[in-house]
DNA sequence: CGCACCACAATTTTT
DNA sequence: TTGTGGTGCG
């Protein structure tokens, strides 16, 4: 072929190329066919950055760097470039095929490219629409959270960093137990010294690749006296995990990160086999996973990175937006593609959004914006209090949503705490909601416990793991006896295990010799059953009884006690769906799954409910009614936040987040006064209230004129005022009177429609009504919460 | 060992 | 106000 010729050839490839991925707009499809070197891509809340992620993955697997590439495959013909040139914007499938033959230039093999994200749920979800898109060879691409490639990396090659691949995983609370042991055991007073405050300085030791020889050395010419027992600490801390051979979340990065830099071997095989690296939510990256995703790119450049340093909010736990600000400088020769487009929300919430973030200085800089103009404004609301905040929430959510889409809002908050009068509010209302956030499944003192035990018939020598069973339920092995042997196993070098499973040996155990031998037989006994084949399932049920701990649950029933056998026996549809999705099951597989995978009781989109959760669990979701509620100085901004420039910027950032979780409707709400720790204290409206456009908002509320009232009188009045205190002043809302319910009237209610009263109990000044509605089935209300939106028929 | 009692603290959260 | 963790008693 000629010069003119392969001209035309490269043009109608890349015109080819472009063409199927038509569905994306400009930007979008820059960043799909942008295939070498390192590219940062700055991408907008609500701009389609999974889908971008997904179709260049699907470019590099069909296409390989032909959107980019100069070269020309030696068997093109000039026929082939005509027919390239006059292929119609929608090929027959046949066309199809002879043009994905001439414009792949070294497809991707999908082992070769590796799309790390940061939570679980963002990794199955991308697993998910990738074979969708991909089909089966899907399944080849690494797409993994940072933990989870980590693991996988260490399990193959970490022997040659002193532990063995069969390590285990300590979570945060392990962490902490074991070095609660290690400051006890120094001597030193856990006042001065918070477990969770020194694991914390040592994760950000970790985070800096700081070894704890290191930190001892660093620590010598330092003011804090306390960084050198912190640095003694750590040096202890790291080698009791070693001795179990467990690694702390922590550990799993910076054992990896020193693994390649310090073994070329396998540094070499990771980078050669990694040709793309892909890493989501690169603005809540910190430095070892800067590293770490470094070190992988290392021999062919090829890193693409997804973020938005706008919605970088998770400084408090090492995520460094400077990853994402010095990219170009990390990276030199790096290209950036910015996202803009919003497909989410409408013009007077990106409007918002894009005021309040404006006020940042530390930021690369974006603009939203929508095809959709206009859009409702952004009401704002001044409540008394948040009990009656709460009831304004609720009532608009009655009146807009007719009782059915409940699950379309979403109330967001700073903190857990402001869940509570929420609740309470919805409750009197009748609203159906679910709290997202709070203790998670794994967590649980009854799951843990059930998962120690696991552990132990797993491996017997995590002691740490046995020490929390061993008298769990009680078998008369108190802290003394196991104090006894976890001095002796330290003296010989050896596991709580081995000692207390040769009790004989040892003159102290004697009294205790035979529970001792119990409990291990117990464990052995158990062990056994798997080692004879029995399925996990089983095996667990089996557990459950020999162990007493569904006795010791059963044995006294109360409420507590039944939602926690509940969650025990949860545990067992952990075991099936880990079954169900695993070749050949395993404990062991499946305390590594379950290790890594914490998060069962994310948002999901199930029950038709209003969900309540924070502002930072709300990253990445989206409602089409959003509220915003204790939008106040001190609340949001916190008071930590005031007067610390950069705390300040991660507040904001925080607020452009929960502004752009909204599609169509964002409603702020904040209080005059509130109760915080048991003290009402007054509050003003955010300061970033102010930093969003006049012309955007509708003011709503407002309780100048609202009486000083006593407390129970005032938690009663409020309610009556809540959603309509808008058209009713405050002064004409005196104490309501109690609505006259009787059991068989018929009611009409704003939301539920029409319903009939099954009972009526009198509660203090109110009453808790049952009505059956005609359309949704029968609901608890409380007669004069419900009063607001119901008429007697 | 289990329970009651008191002191104390108290953003945000994933792995 | 709420929840947790530690201590001391029966």
């Amino acid at each position: 072929m000629n010069d003119s010729l392969d001209m035309r050839f490269l043009a109608a490839r890349k015109k080819y190329i472009e063409g199927r991925f038509s569905m994306l707009n400009d930007m979008q499809r820059q960043a799909v066919l942008t295939t070498e070197g390192p590219l940062l891509l700055l991408a907008g809340a609500g701009s389609g950055k999974t889908t971008v992620l997904i179709n260049r993955i699907a470019n590099l697997l069909r296409y390989g760097h032909g959107s980019e590439g100069k070269e020309i495959p030696d068997f093109v013909t000039e026929a082939d470039v005509r027919f390239l040139e006059e292929l119609s914007a929608d090929p027959s499938e046949n066309e199809r095929v002879r043009a994905d033959g001439l414009c792949a230039l070294e497809p991707v093999k999908p082992w070769n490219i590796i799309a790390i994200t940061f939570t679980n749920k963002a990794a199955g979800e991308l697993r998910d629409r990738l074979e969708t898109l991909l089909g089966e060879g899907a399944g080849d691409i690494w797409a993994m959270t940072f933990h989870s490639a980590c693991c996988r990396i260490l399990r193959r090659n970490i022997d040659r960093m002193g532990y063995t691949g069969s390590f285990t995983i300590y979570d945060s609370s392990d962490s902490e137990r074991q070095m609660k042991e290690v400051l006890k055991d120094m001597g030193l007073d856990d006042k001065t010294f918070p477990p969770k405050y020194v694991l914390s300085v040592i994760g950000r030791q970790k985070d800096r690749l700081i070894s704890p020889e290191e930190m001892l050395e660093n620590s010598r010419g330092s003011s804090d006296l306390r960084l050198t027992q912190i640095a003694k600490a750590y040096a202890a801390y790291q080698k009791r995990l070693k001795d179990n051979n467990a690694l702390d979340f922590d550990d799993i990065l910076y054992v990896t990160v020193k693994l390649l830099q310090q073994e070329p071997e396998v540094r070499e095989y990771y980078q050669r086999k990694f040709q793309y690296v892909l890493v989501d939510e690169y603005q809540d990256t910190n430095h070892v996973q800067y590293l770490l995703t470094s070190l992988l790119s290392g021999h062919w450049g090829n890193i693409c990175v997804v973020g938005d340093d706008d919605q970088s909010i998770y400084r408090f736990r090492g995520a460094t937006i400077e990853n994402i600000l010095s990219f170009e400088e990390q990276y030199p020769g790096a290209r950036v593609i910015r996202l803009e487009q919003n497909y989410r929300s409408t013009q007077s919430i990106l409007d918002a959004a894009n005021a309040v973030i404006a006020h940042n200085l530390g930021r690369k800089g974006k603009h939203l914006w929508t095809a959709r103009q206009g859009g409702a404004p952004i009401l704002v609301y001044e409540a008394s209090d948040e009990s009656s905040e709460g009831n304004f929430v609720a009532g608009q959510i009655l009146a807009g949503s007719k009782g059915r889409n409940f699950k379309d809002y979403a109330i967001l908050y700073r903190t857990n705490a402001q869940s509570n009068a929420l609740e309470y509010a919805f409750k009197r209302n009748g609203v159906p909601y679910k709290v997202i956030g709070g203790t998670r499944f794994f967590d649980r003192a009854e799951v843990k416990d059930m998962l120690s035990y696991l552990c132990v018939i797993n491996n017997r020598t995590d002691d740490l793991r046995l020490a929390r069973i061993v008298n769990n339920p009680p078998r008369g092995l108190g802290a003394k006896t196991i104090e006894t042997v976890q001095r002796l196993a330290e003296a010989e070098n050896k596991s709580l295990y081995d000692v207390l499973s040769d009790p004989y040996s040892y003159a102290p155990l004697e009294k205790s010799a035979q529970k001792l031998l119990q409990f291990s037989a117990l464990i052995d006994g158990l062990a056994k059953l798997l080692e004879d084949g029995m399925s996990l399932p089983e095996f667990y049920d089996e557990l459950l009884v020999r162990t007493g701990y569904a006795d010791m649950l059963s044995s006294k029933p109360t409420e507590e006690n039944k939602t926690r056998l509940e969650n025990v026996r949860e545990l067992k549809s952990s075991i099936h769906a880990y079954m169900a999705n695993t070749a050949e099951p395993s404990l062991a597989g499946f305390l590594e799954e379950i290790a890594l995978y914490t998060d069962l009781e994310q948002y999901s989109e199930g029950d038709n409910t209003v969900v309540m959760m924070t502002v930072h669990s709300a990253k990445g979701l989206e409602f089409p009614h959003v509220f915003l509620v204790g939008f106040e100085d001190g609340l949001f901004p916190g008071m930590r936040a005031i007067g610390d420039q950069e705390e300040m910027e991660e507040e904001r950032r925080l607020c452009y987040v929960a502004i752009t979780r909204a599609k169509e409707t964002l409603t702020i709400s904040h209080a005059r006064q509130r109760m915080i720790y048991g003290r009402t204290s007054s509050a003003l409206p955010s300061r970033f209230l102010r930093e969003i456009p006049e012309e955007c908002i509708e003011k709503r509320g407002g309780y100048r004129a609202e009486p000083q009232r006593s407390m129970t009188y005032e938690k009663r009045s409020v309610s009556s005022n809540g959603y309509l205190s808008g058209a009713l002043r405050a002064n004409s809302a005196p104490s309501a009177p109690l609505p006259d319910y009787n059991k068989g009237d018929m009611v009409m209610h704003a939301a539920f429609g029409r319903g009939l009263i099954l009972s009526v109990v009198k509660m203090g000044g109110d009453a808790l009504l049952e009505v059956a509605f005609d359309d949704i089935g029968t609901k608890k209300l409380m007669a004069k919460a419900a009063g607001a939106h119901m008429k007697k028929l």
